[in-house]
DNA sequence: GTCCGGATTACCT
DNA sequence: GGTAATCCGGACT
C-alpha cells in the first residue's frame, strides 16, 4: 500500500507508517521519529471534533495535505491530513532526527543547546523548518512541493503511548502516540512517556 | 518539577 | 467585542 493509500485508509495505521519518512524542505532533511493520530468522529482531542471551521477546513480535503495551525501564542504545528475527503483526520508530526541542514536548524533554534533540542517537539520542528500559515494546505506527497515527505526506512520497532498535552476527557488515555523505539533520543518528552507507561507520575 | 508568556480561533453575548 | 481554551517551549528552581 502506498503512503497515500495508508493515509486515506486509516489514520491509526498512517501515524506509525510515517515514522522513518523524511521531511524535506530545500536542503533541509529530517527523519520523522514521533507522531500522533487525531480523527473524527470518536476523538474529542481532534480539532475537527466540533465540525468544520476555516481553521480545520483542510482536514476535510484530500489525504496528504499540510494541516498547519498556531497554538499557545507562540507555536506552529505541522500535521498530515488523513482519511477520505469529507472525513476529518490528521497525523501530528511531533519530532524528527536532523539529517541535513544542521546549520540552518541551529540558526533558527538559537536556544537549542544540543542537537537533540533542534526538532524534539512539534513547535521546535516547525520553527526549524520555518513552517507557518504559508504552508497551510500544501500537498506533502507531491515531489514538486516546497515542503514534502519522501520515502524512508520503517523503524524496526515502534513504541506507543498516550498523546501529549490533552486535557482529561479529550482522549488523553488513547495510546495514539507513536515513536521509533531505536531513536528515542530525538523524541519529545521521553521522560513523560516512561512515567505514563509505568502508570506512575513523575520521575 | 513548576510557572508563565504569547497570539489566534471559536464561540458566546 | 469579550473571553476562554489551546496537540508548547524556555527559564527557572
Amino acid at each position: 500500500m502506498t503512503l497515500r493509500e495508508t493515509l486515506e485508509h486509516d489514520v491509526l495505521q498512517a501515524a506509525p507508517a510515517l515514522l522513518g519518512t523524511i521531511l524535506v524542505r530545500g536542503n533541509l532533511r529530517a527523519r520523522i521519529v514521533e507522531t500522533e493520530a487525531y480523527r473524527t468522529p470518536d476523538d474529542p482531542g481532534c480539532h475537527a471534533h466540533r465540525g468544520e471551521t476555516p481553521r480545520v477546513k483542510v482536514m476535510y480535503g484530500e489525504p496528504g495535505l499540510a494541516y498547519v495551525y498556531f497554538t499557545y501564542g507562540n507555536h506552529w504545528m505541522l500535521n498530515v491530513t488523513a482519511h477520505p475527503p469529507g472525513v476529518a483526520a490528521a497525523v501530528l508530526i511531533r519530532a524528527a532526527e536532523p539529517l541535513e541542514g544542521l546549520e540552518v536548524f541551529r540558526e533558527r533554534r538559537p536556544k537549542a543547546r544540543k542537537d537533540e533540542d533542534l526538532l524534539s517537539g512539534p513547535g521546535k520542528l516547525a520553527a526549524a523548518f520555518n513552517i507557518d500559515a504559508e504552508m497551510y494546505g500544501v500537498n506533502l506527497l507531491d515531489p514538486q512541493s516546497e515542503l514534502r515527505l519522501e520515502p524512508g526506512t520503517l523503524p524496526v520497532a515502534v513504541v506507543t503511548g498516550p498523546r501529549i498535552g490533552l486535557a482529561k476527557g479529550m482522549g488523553d488515555e488513547l495510546p495514539w502516540r507513536f515513536m521509533d523505539a531505536d531513536r528515542m533520543r530525538w523524541v519529545s518528552k521521553p521522560h513523560l512517556f516512561r512515567a505514563d507507561m509505568s502508570g506512575k507520575t513523575g520521575t
